[in-house]
DNA sequence: CCCTCTTGTTCAGTATTCTAACCATGCCTA
DNA sequence: TAGGCATGGTTAGAATACTGAACAAGAGGG
């Protein structure tokens, strides 16, 4: 949550409009506007995403334009993947908790023997990996085949997908999602 | 501000969390995100994010990943351009004011005699635009020159620019911008 | 069957956002 | 100088987000 305020000051600015006219247009009251213009308070996203209406962004612009250039060191070390998920059957660590406009989730996969993410989910979002030990069967669209260390995959996220150990024994995969979601 | 609860949710099970397992990780209580992902509260920026953080996700990534496949009507007539900044020298008025997933920000703007956006500014974002009427100095960066009808540009907004008008009648641009943030 | 551990939801109380009315300042015009 | 009307900022009170503890439902395990 980096300047918002100052961001939205700069936007409605740009646009000649005084508080009290995006408070018009949005229907937020002046003083908010004011008060989140300087960071006197944290919008809710129902508050934030009526302003940025009045301003003709959205939600997407407004966020895919924060946190531009930032330093940060390229380097992590083997003991800084962050694990996201819950390690029982099927491990998600990530690379780069912190990084600065992070455009890529980088994950270490690993899946105990029988492990399934079950039921195929999609989002919006493409995504590519390679299987670094054991074999995993994967299923996307009406597609499926089983990978083996070296193979790789590559594809659009929308489509529905599918991830299984078929190996009698652990299997990791290294995989990179853009955007990060996942 | 679509199911942004379903999303959470989403996110949340295909990790193996628990919501209290989440509430740990993001310092907002167990109560708090069973609400939010119920859409019965709409969180401040401040939570959100936090929450997200914790799912290994990003505010940015989050809603560009959103509103993704949702269908209208791909045509908007002539009195269907809204204006966006308050017309006194300059006016802005865009294209496709509510269309689903907008990713592009369509500027019809009017600069009267002598109109200038002032001092260079810079977001991070691409635009491109041409002149229709009239002549317009455009700065960008260490870079000056003046554009007549049929004259056009492209560059990336990160680089500092300034629109003046230099005819002695207004001068109107067509432009676009991308993602919607101006 | 009871016990316990897990899951998510509910609810009363607290903290924060949000609003409405008021205030301060600057810039015109008379 | 006063008066009007912009600008943005301040503040008490209303509305809502947020918390912690209590509740409910399900899954084993003895």
């Amino acid at each position: 949550m980096p300047k918002i305020g100052t961001r939205l000051r700069e936007l409605r600015r740009r646009r000649n409009l005084g508080v009290r006219e995006v408070a018009l247009r949005s229907g937020i009251s002046h003083s908010s506007i004011s008060l989140i213009e300087r960071d006197r308070m944290s919008p809710s996203v129902d508050t934030l995403s009526a302003i940025l209406d009045a301003l003709g962004t959205t939600l997407t612009g407004f966020f895919s334009d924060l946190n531009s250039a930032v330093r940060h060191s390229p380097f992590y070390g083997a003991d800084e993947w962050v694990e996201i998920g819950k390690a029982q059957t099927i491990s998600y660590r990530m690379l780069g908790m912190n990084h600065p406009n992070r455009q890529i989730l980088m994950l270490h996969e690993t899946y105990a023997v029988g492990a399934d993410t079950g039921e195929p989910f999609s989002h919006s979002a493409q995504e590519a990996g390679t299987v670094l030990h054991g074999a995993v069967e994967v299923t996307v669209g009406d597609e499926c085949r089983v990978l083996k260390a070296g193979d790789g995959y590559y594809f659009d996220s929308r489509m529905p997908h599918r991830f299984r150990n078929v190996a009698n024994e652990p299997s990791t995969v290294l995989s990179a999602v853009t955007p990060p979601t996942y």
